[in-house]
DNA sequence: TAAAAATACTCCATAGGTATTTTAT
DNA sequence: ATAAAATACCTATGGAGTATTTTTA
């Protein structure tokens, strides 16, 4: 795959705080700037990697399966 | 650190190649994007991390050090 | 209907290519 | 003098913000 840190990273805060908003303060950046990134990776992908409800996100397996990609990457990064 | 999987990747490239050009031909891009890559990563660091002569270029104790991280990096990748 | 996410629009920063210059033997 | 790396210049792409719309429990 393709992926970027930065994607990486949107995607684990996402995943932890279970959503786009509150990971986005947390990152400092927009909310918009994370959903983009997350449905770009998505896209990419072919595949979610989070459902969404009105009050919460799960990631689904692909998306737990990404996560622990991407905690090992940043953990040696 | 902040660097990005695309500097990672050069870096390995040159350091392999013992070239700039050369791992520019490998990488599929020119040699002009791989020198700026890695200089602007040097630059970040504040430190070198290729040593270059006209012939040949060689890691710094750095480098070495930031290859060896690299190549754990993208094996997760 | 209300919260959270997605999108439209715009702007700026960055990455890349080509052409040229600089460097070190 | 020469081979290789660095730089100048330009262009295009991507990432970000704000404002707005869409979604779904």
């Amino acid at each position: 795959m393709d992926w970027t840190l930065t994607e990486l990273r949107y995607l684990l805060a996402v995943v932890d705080a279970r959503s786009f908003t509150v990971a986005a303060g947390e990152l400092g950046v927009s909310q918009a700037a994370v959903s983009r990134a997350v449905g770009k990776l998505e896209r990419r992908l072919g595949e979610g990697l989070l459902v969404r409800t009105p009050r919460a996100c799960e990631p689904t397996p692909l998306g737990v399966q990404l996560t622990a990609q991407a905690r090992r990457v940043l953990a040696e990064v």
